[in-house]
RNA sequence: GCCCUUGUAGUUCAAUGGAUAGAACGCGAGAUUGCGGAUCUCGUAGUGCAGGUUCGAUUCCUGCCAAGGGCACCA
């Protein structure tokens, strides 16, 4: 029996009991973990109850538990003789019910805890927590965003760790998930890099250097030559309207420079281990949304100004007025927008989710764009995944300064400490294991934080194989293989055969108090998860397996497991395989690699 | 001026209205011929302020204070 069937026999035998003895229905049963493996295995609490009959959840909690055991004894199996303490009836020893004040606590028979979450995480391996919640159900999810006038920064990382890792736990639980991109390739900022290649730059090429680095190193230029010409910005206006008058040489310049900035992205990007299934480029859709402001205009949701610009008013919404097209008949940065919504409705026909994973900046604009497509009839779900700012621990960053960390520097300042942390440790250099680590520790940090909550990226920390990083859960993965390696070596050499992996129905199981604590924890997985899909919250997995990591640390530096007795042995053997699968796995969805060896 | 977000230990983060507010780093003390000490054990210290709702509030509501963001015919 699964982990999961058993919680469902034990909320519906707890439903019966209430009815019984308090006589009410209850629909949603919680059952959580109690606070020490003492208290039980699982629990039930009586405050909502009471809140529903003059009772109080003690004397609730003690009626519970009785009626409890006299309907699973009902249900499993009728026991031979009643107990002296009526709060803790041992009619079944299956599950025990014990009230302690307001609380329920059930405690689960070793063998049948044992089997119903470690057995059946070893059988589900990979698989494990995996859900049919979204079966069915497509989701659009941009993010990332990126300018082509400069590499990707400190902030796209957290952008990218966010979605890639979103993406995961959404497919995890049976969602079809379609990521995508957005370019903004076009505009005055743009120009600006090119402006200045074309006085500076000479025709170079962008040689050794990384062609992204290359082309931001010229807009970080015009930033200072504004400062002895303030005519560039008009220079710069004026390139833009070459570009959209289809100029050639101005269009060749721009592809020739958008070029290198993708040679240089899809450098990080497969560093980063990401991909997108489709891309959109905003000078294809810049101009597009002028049918959806017809089409508003038509249907009486927008207004024409005096000028001819285009309007719609929010504010009995508790938003402002906003301009949707210019008096010049041209569109604005949300235009487009409105345009990809319905572009996107037509794209992705059966999507009935669309996820904009958008730092926080940019909150009202989201508020504003999707009031305005449920007043064009879009009745799809829009939802804004809205991120914090990332710092520095040495303060803010400032594009203008050109002291915005760019993502290639941080992720090779990582890397480059992690391989010092290996080299502290072995002569063996080994590259590979550093970019791992590396990215690890750069991923772990930065998802580790709730969404919506600012970060001050600390390098040193991040990397720091001590603590709530993601080296430390990397570590404590690869050592449960070195204790597997080292099993199946001194089974080799008592020549013992390779039975396969053990069976729990052989062992005679026996639990202790730490490893309850564990098998619960491993237990909660499947919920964390899912409550990270429901929030869009990878952080709530990057915790929990944290929690995981340190309490299988403390555990076998308390217990033996290589030099227990045989059925003990065992029975810890597949604990740990059960651990190495949950914490592969959560890693897995917070898109970092389990190593093998550290 | 208006709107949104965030205030938890010295620092970085937790805590679906419920059991004693948990960790990590730092600091202090300890464990090492160990199934990987890249670990573990113990100690240290906290809910911005004032009210309210509730049996019960870090969580919900109101006001204040502080920090950040936003309110373009910019993107």
């Amino acid at each position: 029996m699964f982990y999961h069937d058993l919680k469902l026999n034990i909320q519906d035998l707890i439903r019966q009991a209430v009815k019984k003895e308090i006589g009410i229905d209850l629909d949603k049963i919680r059952l959580d973990l109690p606070p020490s493996p003492d208290l039980g295995d699982l629990s039930f609490s009586c405050f909502e109850v009471a809140g529903r009959v003059k009772q109080s959840p003690a004397e609730i909690a003690s009626s519970v538990a009785s009626a409890f055991a006299t309907s699973f004894a009902r249900g499993y199996g009728r026991s031979k003789k009643a107990s002296a303490d009526k709060s803790l009836v041992p009619r079944n020893d299956t599950v025990k019910a014990q009230a302690v004040g307001p609380y329920v606590n059930f405690f689960i028979k070793d063998d049948v805890l044992f089997s119903a979450i470690i057995s059946a995480i070893i059988e589900q391996a990979d698989n494990v927590g995996d859900s049919q919640l979204g079966q069915d159900q497509e989701v659009v999810l941009e993010y990332s965003s990126p300018n082509t006038n400069k590499p990707l920064h400190i902030g796209h990382l957290r952008n990218n760790s966010l979605g890639d890792s979103l993406a995961r736990i959404l497919k995890s639980q049976g969602y079809k998930v379609h990521k995508v991109g957005v370019i903004n390739d076009r505009g005055a900022h743009i120009c600006k890099s090119m402006l200045m290649y074309q006085k500076y730059g000479q025709d170079q090429l962008p040689a050794d250097r990384k062609p992204d680095h290359f082309v931001g190193h010229f807009y970080q230029m015009f930033e200072q030559k504004m400062v002895e010409d303030s005519t560039l910005a008009d220079q710069a206006k004026e390139m833009l309207i070459k570009w959209e008058d289809g100029d050639p040489e101005v269009r060749a310049l721009w592809k020739k420079m958008n070029d290198w900035i993708y040679a240089g992205w899809k450098v990080t990007y497969d560093r980063l281990g990401n991909t997108f299934e489709k891309l959109y480029y905003e000078s294809d859709i810049y101009q597009k949304g002028k049918e959806v402001v017809a089409q508003g205009l038509t249907d009486g949701v927008f207004y024409k100004l005096a000028d001819g610009a285009v309007e719609i008013n929010l504010e009995s919404e508790n938003l402002d007025k906003k301009i949707l097209m210019r008096s010049n008949g041209t569109s604005v940065y949300i235009t487009q927008d409105l345009y990809l919504a319905e572009l996107r409705g037509q794209e992705f026909p059966e999507a009935h989710k669309f996820i904009y994973v958008v730092g926080m900046d940019q909150e009202y604009h989201f508020k504003v764009l999707f009031s305005i497509l449920k007043k064009l009839g879009l009745e799809q779900n829009f939802y804004h995944l809205s991120y914090g700012i990332v710092r520095l621990p040495s303060g803010k960053m400032s594009s203008r300064a050109g002291t915005v960390v760019n993502a290639d520097d941080l992720i090779d300042e990582v890397v480059g400490l992690a391989m010092s942390e290996i080299k502290k440790r072995t002569d063996e250099v080994n590259s590979d294991l550093a970019e791992s680590i590396g990215l690890a520790a750069l991923k772990y940090y930065l998802l580790h934080v709730a969404p919506r909550k600012d970060i001050t990226f600390d390098a040193e920390r991040a990397v720091s194989f001590e603590g709530e990083t993601g080296p430390y859960i990397q570590y404590t993965y690869a050592r449960m293989q070195s204790i597997k390696i080292k099993n199946e070596k001194l089974k080799i050499k008592n020549s013992q055969p390779k039975a396969g992996p053990p069976r729990a129905e052989k062992l005679k199981v026996i639990l202790n108090s730490d490893e309850r604590e564990i098998i619960n924890k491993l237990g909660q997985f499947p919920e964390v998860l899912e409550r990270s899909a429901e929030n869009y919250d990878p952080s709530l997995m990057a915790h929990y397996l944290f929690e995981l990591a340190a309490i299988i640390n403390s555990f076998y530096h308390e217990h033996q497991v290589l030099k227990a007795a045989e059925d003990e042995r065992e029975q810890r053997l597949m604990m740990l395989e059960a651990v190495s699968i949950v914490i592969k796995k959560g890693l897995n969805l917070l898109g970092i690699d389990a190593v093998e060896r550290m």
